[in-house]
DNA sequence: CCAACACTTCATTCTATACTTAACTGTAAA
DNA sequence: TTTACAGTTAAGTATAGAATGAAGTGTTGG
């Protein structure tokens, strides 16, 4: 045991992997380059240093295309950094308590067919925390519940799921860096906030503006107050 | 800020002072000599490193006569110590688990100043279903049942609550994955036990051993036959 | 198709810093 | 006193492992 947190200790105390896994604190997935970077150093580098970490299973990978994308493998991980800087001695500790206040929902956007951005991310992440869907990693499911929340909306499920595209799945977000939801379901959601004039898409713009209507819908049906 | 994550991180990833934090976790207050020995390094060596952690305030040093006793400065330091050891992927600790060596340690230990191991999270669990303590998931509360018991013990809640420092909170065990109390409470939980000879701490070691009175009274006070 | 790009692999170089050797201060027993 | 002990300081060395250079693989988009 020991043996292992000298190793994990040691893992974490290269300044390298240290910027790495401060930069991913704030939530989001990176690309290799990005965190390169970040970390102001070489992509051979940052590669060696990023396999370490992911071997360990500090962090886990995503391949997208010619990109990767890299995030913390679990939540403790995060938490366990987290505890690390706190233990900072005292006296600079103080400017840092301002600005963790929770970023407004502003940036808004369709990606094909489904919600995405910012606002496809919270969507999400609500549909999660009310059991609506649940995150299985790999793929999202529909709950019990959530079949019936969606009925509610008037959305007809069974027909979805007979369509030949995927009903449900992730979809890893190019301006959030985080998971929304794709496939026929949300398709049929982003096509009824449209229909319901909760949302609208802006001209020659993947952009989406959330009407009046909208923000009280959103806020009743998702929890998320705009 | 950045910048000091990486002081800390890089100070702690040094095996040798990794071990140094490692050995401190059982709550005692180490020699030099002792931790030279524990790290299996020289004092020239030991005394650097021992050095670099009270400049950095992780620790501090009290000066008894020709010997200097460390410990940790505060106690989030050895919490924070101890969610890095939670980082360790699962299936090397399950190698970990057939490893005879440390299984006493993992058994029954002591986790800075409260109990740990197995018997920490018996205990715990006995606790709860005992409607002494209420699980909250994020928090633990006392009942008005737990304070007449601990009470009973002879262990003064109201001045307990009056320190600075958590009164009760929940901890995760590295060795059990399970939850277990931390916090003002349970210290003086584990003092009382050791006063009462209910329990031994080994030497140079952060496990437990259980008295024949304590097999008794732990049966009769945690309703847990041993 | 090709060129640009994102990332990897491996052999080599480099360097930060842990450790050593040696000489020191201060404390405690004998 | 003297001897042993606990710990420190300073200068020099050694080496683990981080960084670099060169040469790949696989992907994308014009």
């Amino acid at each position: 045991m020991e043996e292992h947190f000298k190793q994990i200790a040691s893992l974490i105390g290269d300044p390298t992997r240290a910027t790495i896994l401060w930069t991913l604190l704030d939530g989001k997935a990176f690309t290799a380059t990005e965190l390169a970077i970040a970390a102001d150093t070489s992509p051979q580098n940052i590669s060696m240093h990023l396999n370490k970490l992911v071997q360990a299973q500090l962090l886990c990978v995503e391949s997208q295309g010619r990109h990767k994308y890299y995030k913390f493998a679990r939540k403790d991980i995060a938490y366990a950094i987290e505890a690390l800087a706190n233990l900072i001695p005292v006296e600079i500790d103080q400017k840092a308590k301002t600005n963790t206040i929770e970023v407004p929902v502003k940036y808004c956007r369709s990606c094909y067919d489904h919600l995405a951005g910012k606002i496809g991310v919270a969507v999400t992440d609500s549909l999660i925390d009310q059991k609506i869907i649940i995150d299985q990693g790999k793929n999202f499911e529909l709950s019990a519940n959530g079949q019936a929340w969606f009925t509610d909306l008037g959305i007809n499920i069974s027909g979805l799921k007979q369509l030949r595209r995927s009903f449900l799945r992730p979809c890893l977000d190019w301006s959030e860096r985080r998971h929304h939801m794709a496939g026929a379901l949300p398709a049929a959601l982003l096509d009824k906030m449209l229909n319901e004039d909760w949302i609208r898409k802006m001209q020659n713009s993947r952009a989406i503006v959330i009407t009046a209507k909208g923000q009280q819908m959103i806020d009743k049906h998702f929890k998320l107050p705009l």
